[in-house]
DNA sequence: ACATTTTAATTTGCATGCAAAGTATTTACA
DNA sequence: TGTAAATACTTTGCATGCAAATTAAAATGT
């Protein structure tokens, strides 16, 4: 019978595991920087671009787990980046509003996606935007079942 | 000021944690099917390849924590799928092997990679080649330094 | 209106990823 | 040779990702 199916260096599986993992990785100190954990750091991206959205809206964004958005939440509210309030219109959900400290992180964290551009030598820009399609595709097919 | 940059839908690491958490969702079903984890899988395929080596050596080739691999192996030990014993040239190594469970495991789990294949349908063998190309050129960026 | 179902969040338990500290051996070096 | 440095693992603490159970509130259907 032949594995090759269960080579490791064929996977794309590990593939996507270890750019993950090392894109993560490349991140932690830049955020460390403004005291922000790659997922706190996603949920800022998502509020800069659209604030006073509810935690249904901010898992949608993010592709954030909600069982963890409860927590990470809880741990940028009491470091007062920013508050969750009820919605009076619809008492099941909770919008998350930035504070004023909160949208000042933003010009800060503008140097992070910097100095993450600047490790990258051997892949080119369009590369990159290459790489971005086609994990979009595979995203796309692994999203319905 | 301009923040594209800061705009999530621009950002490789949010595609990547998205594939990532992807495929790794897509792994689950499959595998709980022959009662593996993700990692556990890795390491599997790993030994697979090659058996009886030290656990720095598993680490090297699956990537996987050092810290994890422990209790990675510890779980795996207890399932009767490896062993661990210590090297007698150099007693600070530790050597896995795969039991004759574990090495039986490979026949099953040949079917696993078949069904994820099956969930591609927008992506096609060539376009995951060149993904897998693109992949390795960002982990070599992020590698040293 | 009332019961059923659906939606929005939180909580809990398990399995990592990762940094940092700790232990046991082995190597290297003065 | 004796000590410092390096190597191979393990342990611990924190932050998720995810499934499953739970709670609260709103929407549906009869």
């Amino acid at each position: 019978m032949a594995f090759e199916q269960l080579q490791l260096k064929n996977q794309l599986c590990h593939r996507l595991y270890m750019a993950s993992n090392s894109i993560a990785r490349a991140y932690r100190e830049p955020l460390a920087a403004i005291n922000l954990t790659y997922p706190q750091y996603v949920v800022m991206m998502a509020l800069w671009q659209q604030d006073q959205i509810t935690i249904a809206q901010l898992i949608q964004t993010t592709s954030i787990d909600g069982g963890a958005m409860t927590q990470i939440l809880k741990k940028m509210e009491d470091k007062a980046l920013l508050t969750i309030v009820k919605d009076q219109d619809d008492k099941r959900k909770r919008l998350v509003k930035l504070t004023h400290q909160g949208q000042g992180l933003k010009v800060d964290a503008a140097e992070v996606p910097k100095q993450i551009m600047c490790k990258f030598s051997q892949v080119d820009a369009a590369q990159l935007g290459q790489l971005m399609q086609l994990l979009d595709l595979v995203v796309g097919d692994l999203k319905e079942n």
